[in-house]
RNA sequence: GGGCCGCUAGCUCAAUUGGCAGAGCACCGGUCUCUUAAACCGGGGGUUCGGGGAUCGAAACCCUGGCGGCCCA
């Protein structure tokens, strides 16, 4: 229970100590020769109180440290796993198991020693040689109950990901699945692009923009809502398919479920129309789901949600229509629409309706149109 | 924007009716050669979110400001 700027003093201490001592607290590089993954991944299976007969050199952060005088166990943290270091006098002398002992937890360290499971079946590297190659200076969240606060987990996300082993997931998981996005469109012939951010109207969506100023010019810009206007001129311009994963920026509001700047996939083909898209987006899912998780199964909040095709295809108003079992239509009086929405708490706003505005919608429902998608021939 | 809840040691949390601010982890000192949140003995460490008020006495009650969480919109 030692205050931060105590905690914070013994640490820089033990720097100036390492200093002092000849010890480069923060040294450039280490020769790594294996990830924890890859120890478990070909040393899993052998024998408890056996040694491998091979070596490894491994690097990342001490999570753990449980001393037991002549021996002592710590536990490593790099990208990939947890791999168990085992700390020996016999191996590594009383300077190296003092020199582990005034280690804290949190600093990144390196070990090179023989592979090897313990007694207890957890396999490790006995370390021969210890490193110290990044001291911490501020302490780590609590070991078992980890960081909770909702917003240092969001604003200090380098404690979520070395605390929170889901964080550590869900990141790899978002990368994983974006790069699977990139190359399914690559893959059906869309050319990716980079389309401005800056810009002098914002359109293509309806949100508050960011403003920004540039100083060239003298001139107000916004960050985009959309790249949607410059996607199209790039149809236009001829380049028939064309893709943009990138940030987008609305100014309405800021929540750990609302991130005022987030991605977004946009696409454009010439040619094609809804269906297409819709035939797109079908195989884009099933297709980035089994390369990101292997499977299209998929629960969500306790619901089984496949993310397989065929997917059904419905209009909104039709989904609308059956969820409040009556029959809603785009030419119906407002005044009847009107109070169907109050009926159901669906806020509306007075100026809705007060301009005939239906124009010739389909009718059709969705699943029984393809026919229309073919056009005639001018000339045959 | 609305409702409810919260803010106490670095982290996770206690504190009966308003009555000496505590525990575990972390840290420091010590014992320990197979631990798995190791264990055991000892130790230091606090602007109880800020400001104001009622009270002999406030972490707690009242007012006010700030920040955050959940739900709703």
């Amino acid at each position: 229970m030692t205050s931060f700027d105590e905690l914070e003093r013994q640490r820089l201490e033990k720097i100036e100590r390492a200093r002092a001592n000849g010890v480069d607290p923060y040294p450039v590089t280490f020769d790594r020769t294996a990830t924890a993954r890859e120890l478990h991944d070909t040393y899993g299976g052998i024998e408890p109180d056996t040694d491998a007969g091979a070596r490894a050199a491994v690097a990342g952060r001490l999570m753990l440290k449980r001393g037991h005088g002549k021996l002592a166990f710590g536990v490593l943290r790099d990208r990939t796993a947890d791999i168990q270091l085992m700390l020996q006098v016999d191996v590594l002398g009383e300077e190296g198991m003092s020199a582990f002992a005034d280690l804290d937890l949190g600093d990144w360290i390196g070990a090179e020693g023989e592979i090897t499971k313990t007694k207890r079946g957890e396999l490790s590297v006995r370390a021969s040689s210890l490193t110290l190659l990044a001291k911490d200076i501020r302490p780590l969240p609590e070991k078992w109950h980890g960081l909770k606060d909702v917003e240092l987990r969001f604003r200090q996300r380098y404690l979520d990901l070395l605390m929170n082993e889901d964080a550590r997931r869900v990141a790899v998981l978002r990368s994983r699945a974006v790069q699977a996005i990139r190359e399914f469109m690559i893959a059906r012939g869309f050319l990716e692009v980079e389309t401005p951010m800056l810009q002098v109207q914002p359109g293509g969506a309806l949100a508050k923009p960011f403003v920004t100023h540039m100083h060239a010019l003298d001139l107000d810009l916004y960050l985009r809502i959309a790249p949607e206007l410059y996607l199209k001129r790039l149809i236009v311009g001829g380049l028939e398919k064309v893709f943009e994963i990138n940030r987008n920026f609305r100014n309405e509001g800021l929540s750990p479920k609302y991130n005022p700047e987030f991605t977004m996939l946009e696409a454009y083909e010439a040619y094609g129309d809804y269906f297409t898209m819709m035939d797109l987006m079908e195989s884009l899912i099933s297709t980035a789901a089994r390369e990101v998780l292997g499977t299209t199964d998929h629960t969500y909040q306790g619901r089984a949600m496949p993310l397989d095709g065929p997917f059904r295809r419905a209009r909104l108003i039709d989904l609308a229509s059956e969820a409040i079992g009556e029959t809603l239509d785009l030419d119906m009086a407002a005044d009847k629409a009107r109070a169907i929405a109050e009926a159901h708490d669906v806020p509306t706003d007075p100026a809705w309706g007060s301009t005939a505005t239906t124009s010739g919608s389909p009718s059709t429902s969705i699943s029984s149109s393809r026919g229309w998608r073919s056009v005639p021939p001018i000339a045959s």
